[in-house]
DNA sequence: CATGAATGAGCTTTCATTCAT
DNA sequence: AATGAATGAAAGCTCATTCAT
């Protein structure tokens, strides 16, 4: 019944996610991350071939869950105002549980790496990204069945919902972080979104 | 005779913003943006403390003139109308020069630094939004006396818009580069911050 | 049934020759050996207390196989003109055959290896070259025998003439490698030995 | 009259070859090597590109003195049996002076290393002695023209000639390691290369 | 006996920073 | 004021060796 032969991989995971995340890839040091794994600095090579392959994994890893718990939040919620609202509280709820990593993980794009890995990286970003798109394009097409949303181009308005939440989400954690008033925020946000400005 | 006293500062600023928007802060290395402002390595510490500073400096120094230019371009413009578009051009324009450096500029919030500098670099970004959404929010108020826009709450509001427009040009600069079609996104873009989607 | 009792050891020799010989000592990786073994790595160090020691035993493998070769080929010829032939087109096959390994093992006494360790692979190629002088001064012995060869200390011609078909191969070799001709080489050999060049 | 302005190369050198010829090129350290030059480990990075690179220019340094100081040798000699026992002399004081140096600088090409290294290395060694080979053939030639040789391929002996006395050295250096006689060697060795055993 | 996952010492190399000139 | 040769801390990575299974 042995499970968990060669089963570091998920502590390690979890460990560079938090390293990571906290230090930003430059500065975030192997040793560090097997330390926090409570393994050794050479276990960390028996399941990543390099600094940067861990890098392209954890931010894989966490892309993945990230989009698996949408997905469950969206499936779970019944019509289109319940999705609608479900979609931006678990971003809200995804910044509020660890800002840094959701800022640290839509950014990885940026950091310098080797050209192969910034290729995969943003890849999976790309991905990752089109999956949301597609959640969102979907509890519209929702809401234009239960007349509640006008007749739009649901892609390109997901696309631009994503940058606002996470925009949003953003600026949130760094009110947050200066301890600056919020409230409310998230109804002039819906408000915003449904009536525009016009 | 005594003009261009400090002229080197300038150069380095200039070497410096081309390097770090290139390589990123921890890639980027003193000795090339010695060479590329054509000075030696030494020098740059004759004006500058060490790296951190002159990043932050550089980040200063572009945002500064980021500011600057937003604000010559709203003046110049006549009307809700035409401040709106001229606005909105102005961010898709910047991206369409230099995608880069105006990614990294509004990303560079998330380099891994010394508290310090980090908390600099942070209160120099912050400032230049804030900026930024006084910028809007004024073009708001035109736009609310002209009875272009309905009854909002101008600062927030201002906020989000900061976050699509720069999402949006992200996007649109992404898309770019993987030379995807992205035409008429403005007017999308203009139709729904103006009518929203319900 | 018990036959291939230790059979294990022969196989991690015969493999260790090979990668010794092909990556030299210190680029050489047990990891290497013991696939090309067929085992796991583990147990090599059933057989050898270690890596340095596992070199040793290897190049003692070889040497005795190398005595125990030119011997019989040397034993098998009749006469003093078929046993010196024999003698010469036996280090000229041999290194035909396998010159990556010709050439290591007769200069493995080069390689940086502990104290203790080294002194033992001295040893053994020390020992190694005495029971090829040793056969060569036999041949000389009997050539005399037959007032072909002049009065002369075998020992030491012996050991010269060791010298030279060595290092004679070993141009061979590299000429080989480059190849450069090297046709008639050695009847100029044997001539300069037998006449000399007076 | 600043002369050594970046005048760190020759300790270095001198320093490497100290360490790669008591360690060998993997046991060998840089930190070592630095600090036997009596300088930074930094520093031999600004003189040398990689410790390969350093390596090969070290090789390279000492082949160009030792063919520098035996052409020396034999120039300044007058008529063949001088200049031969020249030859000869010059390399016993060679070996005598540094046998560690010497065995391993002939030996370099065995240390496995990056293929372009390699290639460079032995390119490197191919020429010393093809240098050394010119030079004996030189003397060969007024050995024929005083009517001291015979008429043999002067090429081919003098490639012979050149193996014959660096196997011979090495052997000295051996005996002489383990404290053995070898007096009146070189007589003996004189006799067989002039007469031959025949 | 046999294994291979786990380990960490030890290596090369980079580069921000200093300082004598 | 300007320089760039010199520095050494710090980091990624390899691999011989161990030991629980």
């Amino acid at each position: 019944m042995a499970t968990n032969q060669r089963g570091k991989e998920k502590e390690i995971l979890k460990a560079a996610t938090i390293v990571f995340s906290d230090k930003g890839f430059h500065n975030a040091n192997m040793g560090e991350i097997a330390q926090r794994a409570g393994i050794g600095k050479g276990t960390i090579y028996e399941y990543f071939k390099n600094k940067e392959d861990l890098f392209f994994q954890m931010v894989d890893f966490n892309l993945e869950h990230y989009i698996a718990s949408l997905n469950d939040r969206v499936q779970s919620a019944v019509g289109f105002d319940e999705k609608f609202h479900g979609f931006i509280d678990f971003h809200y709820e995804l910044v509020n549980r660890n800002m840094k990593l959701a800022d640290f993980l839509f950014k990885s794009e940026q950091i310098s790496l080797k050209a192969e890995t910034k290729k995969k990286v943003a890849d999976v970003l790309f991905n990752a990204r089109a999956r949301a798109v597609g959640i969102i394009a979907d509890i519209l097409r929702i809401g234009q069945q239960e007349g509640k949303i006008r007749d739009i181009d649901r892609e390109f308005t997901a696309d631009i919902l994503i940058n606002m939440i996470l925009g949003c989400c953003g600026r949130h954690a760094t009110r947050k972080q200066r301890d600056e008033g919020f409230a409310l925020e998230k109804e002039k946000l819906m408000s915003m979104i449904m009536e525009g400005i016009g």
